[in-house]
DNA sequence: CTTTAATATTTTAGGTATGAAATTTCAAGC
DNA sequence: GCTTGAAATTTCATACCTAAAATATTAAAG
C-alpha cells in the first residue's frame, strides 16, 4: 500500500508555492483595488488615498495628528501633507492647533467632510459586497482566518 | 429538534464580513509589498515596478509590445513608457523596431538586463519564502484555492 | 541657562500612476 | 488614390508616494 508522505523530502517546492501564493494575493488585491478606484472616481470624483484618510479621520472625531494618520495608513508623512492640504482646500478637513504643542496639528473632518464620507462609506460597503459576492460565509471565514494567521506571522517575526 | 437555518434571515452581517475580509486582504498584501519594496531598494537600489516590468520581459525573450506589458501588469500605457525609458537608459532593456509595423516597438531585456533580473528574481524568491515562512503547505494550499475562487468570481462577473 | 536629542511636520527631488489628448501609422472601404 | 477609423505609443496634467533633508518646537541633561 502506498501512503502519502508525512513529510516533504525537499523544501524547494514549498518556496515555489509561497511565491505562487504571493503573486495570487497581489493580483487579487490589485483587481479589487482597481475596481474600487474606478468606481470612486466615476461616481464621486474621488480617490482611494483620500477615502482612506477620511476614513481614518472619521473613526477619530477628536482629530488625529499627521503622524498618527501616516502610521495608521502605513504611508509616508510627507504624503499625508499633500492629501490633507487638498481635503482642506475643499473644505472637507481642517487643521486645528494643539494647545500645549506648537509643532503638531490635529486634523479633523468638517461637517461637510463627515457628510461626504458617510456617503462614500455607504457606497464603498455596497461595492465591496458586490465585488466579493462570489464568496459565501464559509469562504469568507476561511480566508479571514488564514489572513489573520499570515498577518500575525508577518508582523511578529 | 432544532436544525441549523438553511438560509440567513439578514444579509447585513455578511456584507460586513466581506468588508472585513477586504480590509485584511489589503493590509496583508500591503505589508508584504512594503517589505519587498524596502529590500529591493536597500539591497539592489531598485523598485517594484521595474522588477515587474523586467519580470514580464524575462518571461518573453522574443520581446513584448508596450501595450502587452501594460495589459499584463494592469497599469496604464503611459506609465510603462517612463519605466522602459529608465530601463533603457541603464542598458537593461531596449526597444526593437517591428518589421511590418512602424507604430509598435518590441521591448526586450539586454544581456545585462537578463543577468540583473536573474539576480533580482533569485533574491525575490528567497524574500517571499522568508516573509511567508509562517505558513505551512496546508495553509498555502488553502489560501491559493480560495484566492483562485475569488479571483475567478471577480473576473467573470 | 544652554547644549543636545527627540518629536512633528513640511519641503524637496525623483519615481510611479492615472486618464485623456495628441501623434503617427496601419488597414479597409469606396 | 483618398478618406475614415482603428491601433500603438507618447505626451500632458495631475495626483501619489517615498526617503531624506530642512524647519521648528519641545524636553531633558548637564
Amino acid at each position: 500500500m502506498i501512503t502519502k508522505p508525512a513529510i516533504r523530502l525537499a523544501c524547494e517546492p514549498l518556496s515555489k508555492e509561497r511565491l505562487r501564493l504571493w503573486l495570487k494575493l497581489l493580483k487579487t488585491s490589485g483587481l479589487i483595488e482597481d475596481e474600487l478606484r474606478r468606481r470612486l472616481r466615476a461616481e464621486f470624483g474621488s480617490t482611494l488615498p483620500r477615502f482612506d484618510v477620511m476614513s481614518a479621520l472619521s473613526r477619530s472625531p477628536d482629530g488625529l495628528k499627521m503622524s498618527e494618520i501616516s502610521k495608521m495608513l502605513r504611508v509616508s508623512n510627507g504624503n499625508i501633507t499633500g492629501i490633507v492640504d487638498k481635503l482642506s482646500e475643499e473644505g472637507l478637513a481642517l487643521r486645528v492647533a494643539v494647545p500645549g504643542d506648537r509643532r503638531a496639528h490635529l486634523v479633523r473632518l468638517t461637517k461637510k467632510g463627515v457628510r461626504a464620507f458617510d456617503e462614500l462609506a455607504k457606497a464603498h460597503e455596497v461595492w465591496v459586497d458586490e465585488i466579493l459576492s462570489g464568496l459565501n460565509a464559509d469562504d469568507i471565514d476561511g480566508m479571514i482566518r488564514r489572513l489573520d494567521h499570515l498577518n500575525h506571522s508577518i508582523s511578529e517575526d
